[in-house]
DNA sequence: CATCCCTAAGCAAACGTTTACTTGTTCAGT
DNA sequence: ACTGAACAAGTAAACGTTTGCTTAGGGATG
């Protein structure tokens, strides 16, 4: 293992003091340091490669420029887009970004969030596990900033959090199917118990109403988070109702199963069966795809949520507070509108 | 900004020294310790919510346990599998991962690669941008242990690299279209003045030789490295060339644009025109789409190049070598076999 | 009873920076 | 000739940990 150089070493070679070394290489404003002096520590940096030790200098009260970033997975564009939005803002800031993946487990979680406090990261973006508010209590103890993203802290008061309007999202899409004269849809779903999301599920019930549906024509079908229950939940939908005339997706991972098992079963789409799901990953528009989505605008949420944590970090007082971020119907040609039909 | 509590404010609860706070938390063996004070220290380290300063500790020469992965987008699965992989690795020996988006920009990776040597990390996953391998002077004279993936270091000898088989995936595809009967193919690839990334077309070129079908009947139209490009690429092949039977795209982001253009112009797959896709994003199998690619098993490069920078952590002096993943076919229903056609 | 080892825990140096403080020189203005 | 800026650079303490060294009591061995 080669070792660095040190400020020392530096000083040694360019017969100065590290003082002096520190003092040019951080080029402060202040200190008189002559030309010569100045060019001889350069020199001298250069050929022994030094380069400073970040971790040195933060115990001297200096920031690490770090900031941590969970989330439960990277198979989930959401999840990247956040991370690629929030990376643009910190890096123009001069920050580094820890992503890590919690897997969704709140072991996994609390150990991240202990090593990161460990890092002695300077800010972190946290999607907690659905289980795993009480992980957080050890941050909010040593005073370590944080922004939530996406789920709530069940059970915790007074948290920075930026979300997405679920409620406007089921809204949005249930509408949008109930426009195009659809009466009879189902609904597939997660169930997370996190209250937050169950909104989605409320605001599909709301806008049946409006459009005076009765509540039992919105067949509900949820599970688990993932492809595999998106694809059995629409095959029960399917075997139990097939008189439905639409599929809303609240979860675009539970969708791609879903969609598979629509395309098995030679389902048309929008000819026999439309189709809204919410979220954008790439695939809702790519190749041959061309569904009616709610996009839940990730990339503004990220940058949202990075705007929140520099701002409590440069500012060390501002009130926490909760920024929802609107979402946006993307119309797609897998919603059939059937209204006229229905008059002939 | 609150204070961390450190070693001696936890040393002066328990009322003893730093030195035995430090050993009962880090379990030093071989270092006597009474029960007594042992809980003492434990108790007051609780009341205290003390976390240790890994910066602090690094300083006394032990490891940062930080990996810095480098890649060039996020939107590319390929690389955000290389990251899923290469972390599951890491984690489980106890190393965090700092993951950094060079966006494909030198001038980004140098500063990037800069702040990790600041940061001292213990290595780096390194996907080069394009035109960066001086970027690595620096890396390489520090000593710090690196894995180069996916692209080469151009000009560079003796690196550890780990890579995709180009030549193998070129070869799989071209052979998979000219076996299904096609004799007259386009190819829409990146110009991107990398040897290795090109051996791809020239595998191409050997397949059509072996099975005795002229150079000129496939059509290269090579560009940038974007889904515009793939757009414009497949429209400029259908324009100049109507009659050919199959396009073989070597890049998928490329290949995204492209299955638009032929979306757009109603070309049916494979009914009109068979594809084969070199990679795999979600999409080439999600919603409605059944492409038939070529896997580069992304997550086992990024598992070998994990091992591969694990290995040189650990053991001092392996020596540098070259790891080749190898690629799979994976057959979908984007081609057609147009044989029996022929025999008609 | 002198020696040695086991147990227990403190002391202090070191790691690489940063920075307040100090020292010393030069020179313009009186 | 004297004062006091302006310039230049060194000294040393501090940051939070780790760890080799030391101290010291007590019990076992010879």
């Amino acid at each position: 293992m080669k070792k660095y150089a040190t400020l020392k070493d530096v000083a040694k070679r360019a017969g100065t003091s590290a003082a002096t070394v520190s003092y040019v290489l951080n080029e402060k404003e202040g200190r008189y340091i002559s030309d010569e002096t100045r060019q001889k520590v350069l020199d001298a940096a250069k050929e022994l490669d030094y380069v400073k030790s970040i971790g040195a200098s933060s115990l001297k009260g200096k920031s690490r420029k770090l900031i941590a970033i969970l989330i439960p997975q990277f198979e989930n564009q959401f999840f990247t887009r956040i991370i690629v939005a929030s990376e643009r803002i910190f890096v123009k800031h001069g920050y580094d970004l820890i992503i890590c993946n919690t897997l969704d487990s709140p072991e996994r979680e609390k150990a991240i969030l202990n090593r990161m406090t460990q890092q002695r990261v300077d800010g972190i973006i946290l999607t907690p596990t659905t289980k795993g508010s009480e992980n957080t209590t050890l941050i909010r103890r040593v005073g370590m900033k944080m922004v939530v993203v996406d789920r709530p802290l069940d059970g915790v008061e007074n948290f920075f959090w930026v979300s997405t309007n679920n409620y406007g999202c089921g809204y949005m899409g249930a509408n949008h199917l109930f426009a195009n004269g659809h009466k009879k849809i189902g609904y597939v779903g997660w169930r997370s118990g996190i209250k937050d999301l169950d909104a989605r599920r409320q605001a599909i019930l709301d806008a049946a109403d409006e459009h005076r549906i009765d509540a039992d024509q919105i067949h509900i079908a949820e599970g688990e988070f993932s492809q595999e229950a998106g694809y059995d939940l629409t095959a029960r939908l399917l075997d139990e109702h097939p008189d439905i005339t639409a599929i809303f997706y609240g979860f675009n991972v539970q969708a791609l199963g879903g969609v598979r098992c629509l395309t098995e079963r030679g389902i048309a789409i929008p000819t026999d069966l439309s189709v809204v799901i919410i979220g954008s990953p790439e695939w809702v528009s790519a190749g041959q795809n061309d569904f009616t989505y709610v996009d839940m605008n990730d990339l503004e949420l990220g940058k949202k949520a990075a705007n929140l944590l520099l701002a409590q970090i440069q500012d060390k007082d501002i009130p926490y507070q909760h920024i929802i971020q609107d979402c946006t119907l993307k119309a797609g040609s897998s919603v059939r509108n059937i209204s006229q039909e229905e008059k002939q």
